[in-house]
DNA sequence: GAATTGACGCGGC
DNA sequence: GGCCGCGCCAATT
């Protein structure tokens, strides 16, 4: 597991409960601007026992970005976010402004 | 090891 | 934020 693999998932760990990250957000706080692609690669060859809250990270618009391959529950991180009070609207998107997780405040 | 692909971001139009 | 193109890095083929 390589350096910039454990920052990420700590950054992501570190996600507060009804507040979500966008992956350029993540890299950002991991110390790898502007590799908000790689945040992508990393949560998706994420291992089962790694135990992250990678359903509070979401792409700049707001919306979900779901993985090549669905296991059948495609709306699952819709589901978990919206177990934690955050609420989309009509196209499928989040209030950024609203819910982004600001790391200064929390 | 080169080429391809992929949970993306950002600047332009 | 809609679509297009470019950039970036790692994993896969």
């Amino acid at each position: 597991m390589s350096d910039s693999h454990k920052r990420i998932l700590q950054v992501v760990n570190a996600i507060p409960p009804g507040r979500v990250a966008t992956y350029g957000q993540v890299a950002q706080l991991a110390g790898l601007p502007r590799r908000a692609r790689l945040v992508g690669t990393v949560l998706a060859n994420l291992d089962e026992s790694e135990q992250v809250p990678w359903h509070r990270v979401i792409n700049a618009r707001g919306a979900i970005s779901e993985r090549s391959s669905l296991g059948g529950s495609e709306d699952y991180q819709r589901i978990l976010l919206e177990a934690e009070g955050i609420v989309f609207d009509e196209r499928d998107t989040i209030e950024l402004s609203r819910y982004r997780w600001k790391p200064d405040n929390q």
